[in-house]
DNA sequence: ACTAGCACCTGATCGC
DNA sequence: TGCGATCAGGTGCTAG
């Protein structure tokens, strides 16, 4: 579900709704809610008062008033959600953190998130370690971003969607990215220019900002915002589930196409399939 | 060392 | 109505 506007949406929320709060209580409701370790470390946190939240891609984490920090991610269907204490269970609650008046509540339907207790090195959770820096992180740098999409041999939707060579960008943005660069979903890394690269980290980094200025994308009630809301980037989509719906730019049928397990969706015509010789 | 393929889940929807 | 196939915003493991 939540790609870098989702999550940062959610982030925002989370920061200002729970910082400087103390966790009362916590309760873990599903076995696969919390990182591989144990329901032990979680409940240790009780007492920890918050201090920050942060993000590098789609991974959230809160800074405590101590060494550790509880580590979350959302899976394609996690929420973090404000809500009463007395208000009822959701149907997916699978982690609930008490914070006097308020829960901070832990949603998934799918239970593919998670939430964690882990340590810091360099000032990141472990489990983040490995994941590239987002367009939008202070320490992001083009070069070495380029540089590693340019070892990767393989087709450019695939490593666009590699969180170790630029992190945040999921399926929607991925297809929509490439669309208004023009580029074929299939195009192998290979065969792509620096200065192409360049313009696709542009025009994902642009695609990320207009959604989260709207609060996200939300197709249904699986992505809400920390209050419940949902996103409304939706209604901009020019690609991503339009498939059979005319292209904004020239009119063309949008096609659907399936690899790497996922569905991309392109313009046949601004996104012409690459050449077998590869020129484009 | 790297890539491709698949597993991990629940639920909605579509065609028969 | 029912049932199977397919689809859904992500990541990590592992076989090659």
């Amino acid at each position: 579900m939540p790609e870098l506007p989702e999550v940062e949406t959610v982030r925002r929320g989370l920061a200002e709704n729970i910082v400087g709060k103390k966790f009362k209580e916590i309760e873990v409701l599903h076995p696969r809610a919390t990182s591989p370790k144990s329901i032990a470390a979680l409940t240790s946190l009780r007492g920890a008062r918050v201090k920050g939240v942060k993000r590098r891609g789609k991974f959230l984490w809160f800074e405590l008033d101590r060494p550790e920090v509880l580590v979350g991610h959302l899976g394609m269907s996690g929420q973090f959600l404000i809500q009463p204490k007395s208000a009822q269970d959701e149907r997916h609650l699978r982690a609930r953190f008490n914070l006097g008046r308020h829960d901070l509540r832990f949603i998934d339907q799918r239970t593919f998130g998670w939430v964690g207790v882990e340590e810091k090195i360099n000032n990141r959770p472990t489990c983040v370690q490995h994941i590239a820096a987002d367009p939008f992180d202070p320490e992001f740098n083009l070069d070495e971003t380029i540089s590693r999409f340019q070892r990767k041999k393989t087709e450019i939707k695939r490593a666009l969607l590699d969180q170790g060579v630029m992190s945040g960008v999921g399926n929607i943005y991925a297809d929509e990215a490439l669309w208004r660069s023009k580029i074929h979903p299939e195009t192998r890394t290979e065969k792509m220019s620096k200065a192409r690269f360049s313009q696709l980290i542009s025009s994902a980094t642009e695609v990320m900002a207009e959604a989260l200025e709207v609060g996200g994308t939300s197709f249904d009630d699986l992505y809400i915002n920390v209050n419940g809301e949902s996103g409304y980037f939706e209604r901009s989509l020019a690609v991503y589930g339009q498939e059979g719906e005319g292209c904004p730019r020239c009119g063309r049928e949008i096609r659907r196409i399936t690899f790497a397990n996922r569905s991309s969706h392109f313009c046949p015509k601004c996104q012409p399939t690459p050449r077998a010789d590869g020129n484009r």
